[in-house]
RNA sequence: GGGCCAUUAGCUCAGUUGGUUAGAGCAUCCGCCUUUUAAGCGGAGUGUCGAAGGUUCGAGUCCUUCAUGGCCCA
């Protein structure tokens, strides 16, 4: 070699070459048998000693110490320590350590023992190339720490950055226990379509994309709601779904464009109803989590023991303000109330829009505790049921942790006339230019006229649950690949 | 959309008031080492300083624009 390379690629594609040479083509191996993984060798040590084990995973360490060496084996639930003595595997196999690098996968077969520090171990009578690692692992003291890197390349993430494969553990412990919880209480799990010709259920900007057989544009979904309350009608009684929806915003720590929601409804009860199941299940989850209903977020201990606190929004804001959402009568009082109260607003906002934004500037930050946010205005809630004794308030609540919106539920509004009213007040917005609201939803409104009973429904942002659960502050932290702006021109990739 | 900050080796980072050939740890490469574990010992620096312009005798450093990300605000 009269020029030496280092550029760590191309060594390593000379070591697999040297392999080939030696007739060991690491990508060539199509199974290994595993019967030992390292965590149960470590957590069951004494079982184990002397047994021989055939463990796979990934390396993450290498100790060469002449004619032996240690490498740190990585698999999916911890690390094993394997010694390698020329001596046992013969110089044959041996030789083949010369073409090892840090990310190898590898297979080894030994016999389970303690070194003289006391290091749970395998010594290893023969081992596999698995796979080859063509390049180098992040940084093994800092791992990586580029937080661009850490979603664009999460593989690598989750690979150095151990308490990454736990919060996504507990992302998918968290909806594997809302699907047991939901199914002992008899509801059944639906999917409804993503590709819509129109999106509604909420106010948002929806993607939109184009169907080329049928040509025509269809909305991908911003909500469940609708659908989900098609099939209530069709005699679903219990039904819920988990899904993606995607709405055409801002990216944040706390935004998304595609996020995760579980939606349900339940026949034959109202909001109290629904306020009570997610005590109950937010109660059980933190309690199957954490092994008691305290849990800490960003520095706060937050005790999620029903009953939950509830807050009236109208009132809260009457205490915060001195003023009645019901004095609030046009659009100017709205924005002249914001001024007063030094909100910054867009211009463009509507009376509603407007008062939503004072509530959450002045009402929603104070609840950090598990609180429901209660009886919201109906011009806010186009699809809540009204209150019966106070018909310009809804049935409705929102359940806020951490000062954060964590779920939204209402009784249904299940009369057609009174929906067709909403729509078409929302239609009027939509005219004057508010594209987040939907269009009518004429099919929908034919399904309230063939009859929906009484129902009771929740939304809840999965994505911020599991931030609160995990104790992250970013809702990319909880999604693995967050959307993020390519590298280079789309074109390039 | 606005403000502030960041971008230097594969990774994590340092880099003085603008000054010679841009540094460190890990990783990598070469040599030694059969119970080490941030293994150790000896040797080697592998770079389009995010991109493009500009100021200057001289730019990683100053200016402008752009790109990506982060934090805060809307």
């Amino acid at each position: 070699m009269a020029e030496e390379s280092f550029d760590p690629r191309a060594v390593r594609l000379g070591k697999l070459q040297a392999l080939r040479a030696r007739g060991v083509n690491p990508y060539q191996p199509t199974r290994f048998d595993v019967t030992a993984h390292s965590a149960d060798l470590h957590a069951n040590y004494e079982e184990w000693e002397g047994r021989t084990v055939r463990v796979a995973g990934r390396v993450m360490a290498i100790r060469t110490h002449g004619r032996a060496m240690f490498l740190d084996l990585a698999d999916e639930e911890g690390k094993i320590q394997c010694h390698i003595r020329e001596d046992i595997v013969g110089p044959e196999l041996f030789g083949l350590t010369e073409y090892l690098d840090l990310g190898d996968i590898l297979g080894v077969e030994g016999t389970v023992f303690k070194t003289r520090r006391g290091e749970i171990s395998i010594e290893v009578q023969t081992f596999e190339y698995l796979s080859k690692s063509l390049l180098d692992l992040p940084d093994k003291r800092h791992g990586l720490t580029n937080i661009d890197l850490r979603y664009r390349q999460r593989y690598l993430d989750l690979l150095v950055n151990p308490e990454v494969r736990r919060v996504f553990d507990i992302r998918s412990r968290t909806i594997t226990f809302i699907r047991q919880f939901l199914a002992e209480r008899h509801f059944t799990e639906v999917e409804t379509p993503v590709l819509l010709p129109l999106a509604g259920g909420t106010e948002a900007r929806p993607f939109a994309t184009h169907h080329n057989a049928l040509d025509m544009t269809l909305y991908l979904r911003i909500a469940l709601e609708l659908h989900l309350k098609r099939l209530i009608v069709g005699g679903f009684d219990r039904v819920y779904e988990i899904g993606r929806v995607f709405r055409n915003e801002g990216v944040s720590t706390k935004h998304n464009p595609e996020f995760t929601m579980l939606e349900l409804y339940q026949a034959y009860t109202d909001y109290e109803g629904i306020m009570r199941l997610v005590e109950d299940l937010l109660a059980a989850l933190v309690r199957h989590l954490q092994g008691s209903s305290e849990l800490t977020y960003q520095g706060q201990v937050l005790h999620f023991a029903p009953p939950f606190a509830r807050v009236d929004m109208v009132e809260r804001l009457w205490e915060k303000t001195g003023v009645r959402w019901e004095d609030i009568h046009s659009t100017a009082d709205a924005h002249a109330l914001a001024r007063k109260l030094g909100i910054a607003v867009d211009p463009q906002f509507d009376r509603a829009q407007v008062m939503d934004k004072i509530v959450g500037s002045v009402v929603e930050p104070d609840l950090v505790q598990p609180t429901f946010l209660w009886h919201h205005p109906v011009d806010i809630s186009p699809l809540a049921k009204r209150d019966p004794h106070h018909p310009h308030l809804t049935e409705r609540f929102e359940l806020f942790v951490a000062g954060r919106e964590l779920a939204n539920a209402f009784s249904e509004l299940n009369d057609p006339l009174d929906q067709r009213e909403r729509f078409l007040a929302q239609q009027e917005q939509r005219r004057q230019g508010n594209d987040e609201v939907p269009p009518l939803d004429e099919d929908f409104l034919n399904a309230l006229e063939h009859g929906m009973p009484p129902t009771g429904g929740l939304g809840i942002g999965i994505d911020r649950l599991i931030m609160l659960l995990t104790d992250s502050p970013s809702i990319k932290d909880v999604i693995l690949f967050p959307t993020m702006r390519p590298l280079g021109s789309v074109d390039e990739l």
